[in-house]
RNA sequence: GGCGGCGUAGCCAAGUGGUAAGGCAGAGGUCUGCAAAACCUUUAUUCAUCGGUUCGAUUCCGAUCGCCGCCUCCA
């Protein structure tokens, strides 16, 4: 049975969906005006791996993430590269999907952007006037959040302390008190890109896209809503305002909160340049698969150290994992099964999900997988493992790796036949005891990528 | 100042009121012509520091120090 932590509730709270075995789950997404840093993909990977163990356990899952396409730092950067709004965004909003596909995190089902559901904000933005909860000023439209009782619930913050003290000086818009949030924005200048609405002429606040699209496509109430920690507060408290306002409705059962990265033990700044992107990492040799491990070896609730000898030692561990399901792919053993195999393999499953279903424990999740893989590795060793036992192995491994997304596609290609000939050409050396021919041949196929190994049953090959 | 996360071996880290998972790196060994892969042994008398509660605390309480996040449309 999945637990999660609701950031809401502040407990582990058993897992179930509104509705039978569809879970309608909502990811805050990006704002595309620059790169993504590793630091966003943490989250987007730790919402991948959530939505991948749903569906491992056979949930239904409708995954919505949105595309935040208007906002004051793409106005200003689009205008710094004298390009047009849909322009802009286009080429960042590809770079994203490029990096999610890099990354092996799956397309979320619906990846609205916010240009294009100005309609449903406008009918949100009704109903809140509806029920008094908006007012204009200086042109904008404001959400009064003394009309909400519960405000501040999700983040803790209380309305008398601490948010009456916040800092506020620097305010470019008039509000009737300092705490209240922008629902739709006047334009400040001239070439600002703009919509015309019943509440004026202008565009989207940020906090107004996510309540009208996660509705839109989930429904007033739903099971999971996602993003990292910073948006506690205020974007998601105001989400809950708005939502709860306009439908009267509980907006969101489960809160899931991802922690921040540190970089080298430090906070990650794009202005001192401590940051990467997943293309800086590739550019260095590392592997997007590497990066997707380190990201998801630790759990989403615990702030991750990312350094590149860490990426290192998850280069070497996605290595082990992969030499064991070669291994275990081209054992060859009796026909049947083997029932202490069986029981490894057993063990091995519910070791992994008793770490995930506690709040997607992913490290307790990998250490039952290196446990089966050594405890199986052992049983080849000793020549335990039959036929049965090897599929049993490469079915379970198939099923966690739906969930990780680390291992990959088993490699299938074929070798040019003049390395076939190099292949036998040595073999025929070392049985000829001529060592010096054979390595340097086995010399030569490495300079190639083509690394050998040699086992009682041939000599085997991989790639790199 | 307020709220929250964290501080465990060289590195990344899990964890529980009863005596420290897993991965990487290191050392020794088995196997191998040599490698590779794999396996075995080994690496924290100790879990930031100081007090307290307890038969017993890394785990609970208090204080202190340090890192990070939010309180400003930053994952």
């Amino acid at each position: 049975m999945l637990k999660l932590k609701n950031t809401l509730t502040r407990t582990l709270e058993e897992f179930k969906p509104l509705e039978d075995n569809l879970v309608r789950m909502y990811a805050c997404g990006p704002t595309v005006y620059d790169y993504g840093h590793i630091g966003n993909f943490r989250t987007f990977v730790a919402v991948d791996v959530l939505r991948r163990y749903l569906k491992y356990l056979g949930y239904q899952v409708r995954h919505v993430m949105n595309i935040t396409d208007v906002e004051d730092k793409i106005i200003r950067d689009m205008r710094a590269a004298g390009k047009g709004l849909r322009e802009f965004t286009e080429f960042y909003t590809a770079e994203f999907l490029k990096d999610l596909d890099r990354l092996n995190i799956e397309r979320p089902e619906v990846l609205p952007r916010a240009t294009e559901h100005i309609a449903e904000m406008v009918e949100l933005m009704k109903r809140l006037a509806e029920r008094g909860h908006t007012y204009q000023s200086d042109g904008s439209l404001y959400f009064p959040i003394a009309s909400f009782p519960t405000y501040g619930r999700l983040s803790g913050l209380k309305v008398e302390g601490n948010l009456a003290g916040a800092r506020v000086d620097v305010d470019e818009y008039e509000k009737a008190d300092a705490r209240d949030f922008v629902l739709w924005k006047a334009p400040k200048e001239d070439d600002e890109p703009r919509w015309e609405t019943p509440f004026g002429v202008g565009r989207p606040g940020w906090h107004l896209e996510c309540s009208a699209m996660s509705m839109k496509y989930l429904g007033e109430s739903f099971d999971i809503h996602c993003g990292g920690v910073d948006l506690v507060f205020p974007h998601h408290e105001n989400e809950i305002a708005q939502s709860e306002g306009a439908t009267g409705r509980p907006f969101v059962r489960s809160w899931f909160h991802v922690e921040f990265l540190q970089l080298e033990g430090e906070r990650m700044s794009k202005s001192k340049g401590n940051y990467y992107t997943v293309r800086m990492l590739l550019d260095k040799g590392y592997s997007a698969d590497a990066i997707r491990y380190l990201l998801l070896s630790v759990p989403y609730r615990t702030p991750l150290n990312f350094t590149l000898k860490g990426l290192d030692a998850a280069t070497s561990s996605l290595e082990r994992l992969r030499n064991f399901r070669r291994r275990v792919s081209n054992h060859r053993g009796e026909p049947g099964s083997n029932a202490r195999v069986q029981a490894l393999v057993e063990q091995g499953r519910e070791g992994f999900e008793a770490g995930m279903n506690d709040d997607l424990n992913t490290s307790n999740g990998l250490a039952a997988v290196f446990d089966l893989v050594r405890d199986v590795n052992t049983a080849m060793d000793a020549g335990e493992l039959r036929a049965g036992d090897r599929e049993a192995v490469l079915t379970l491994l198939g099923k966690i790796d739906a969930v990780l997304g680390v291992i990959g596609e088993q490699q299938t290609e074929l070798l040019d036949p003049d390395i076939e000939v190099m292949i036998e050409e040595r073999n025929t050396a070392r049985r000829n005891r001529d060592f010096n021919r054979a390595d340097q041949i086995r010399d030569d196929l490495a300079a190639r990528g083509i690394l050998l190994e040699d086992t009682p049953g041939g000599t085997k090959w991989k790639r790199r």
